[in-house]
DNA sequence: TACAGAGCAGTAT
DNA sequence: ATACTGCTCTGTA
């Protein structure tokens, strides 16, 4: 597992990388410390132990690390960006994976319903778990979480927090900075 | 309009 | 075993 540390538009983004892919992003926070460390914290809860990371400044070893970080920028700057990088989904279930697939397929400045989302991975009625298994998410913004909204065009929950997650809205509808 | 009840998949008690 | 989630649909009144 390799850390990798992100400036960005928004703040500063720790990233973690497994050697299957992406394995999980932080939200913008206003130095590099504090995104690295409560990455860290939530790897440890997730790995169950202390799991070695090899700290990296620059993600040395993770060809995908510049494509991460300059789609980031872009993003944050307010363009329209496809996270083309791979993404580990090996933490989850088939459920949750195909959910998080689904999700990654809305395209940019869209929003879905939590129903769609779930008759897109093929389960029609599994609305609600598609909310939970969103909420499992551990790569927001790559896997764009925030575009699943409810079906009655109120914003339902985020794991983020509401407000950031009206704020990524309005950053794809173009209202925002520039 | 309001409120049960059911289906859904995971996680936490 | 239960309870609670980032939900939504079908009654029932």
């Amino acid at each position: 597992m390799v850390i990798q540390t992100i400036a960005t538009p928004a703040g500063w983004v720790a990233a973690a990388w497994s050697d299957r892919g992406l394995f999980a992003l932080s939200w913008p926070q206003d130095d590099g410390q504090a995104a690295q460390a409560g990455l860290q914290e939530k790897l440890r809860r997730w790995g169950g132990g202390n799991g070695g990371f090899s700290l990296v400044a620059e993600g040395n070893g993770q060809p995908f690390a510049p494509v991460l970080e300059k789609a980031l920028a872009d993003y944050f700057r307010g363009e329209p960006v496809s996270f083309d990088i791979p993404v580990d989904l090996s933490w989850c279930t088939p459920f949750q994976k195909e959910i998080l697939i689904a999700i990654r397929r809305i395209p940019y400045g869209e929003v879905r319903s939590y129903r769609e989302v779930a008759a897109m991975a093929g389960h029609p009625r599994a609305a609600r778990a598609a909310g939970t298994a969103a909420g499992a998410n551990r790569t927001p913004v790559v896997i764009p979480c925030h575009r699943v909204i409810r079906k009655n065009g109120e914003l339902g929950g985020f794991g983020g927090g509401l407000p950031l997650k009206k704020f990524l809205l309005a950053l794809e509808n173009g209202k925002s900075p520039r």
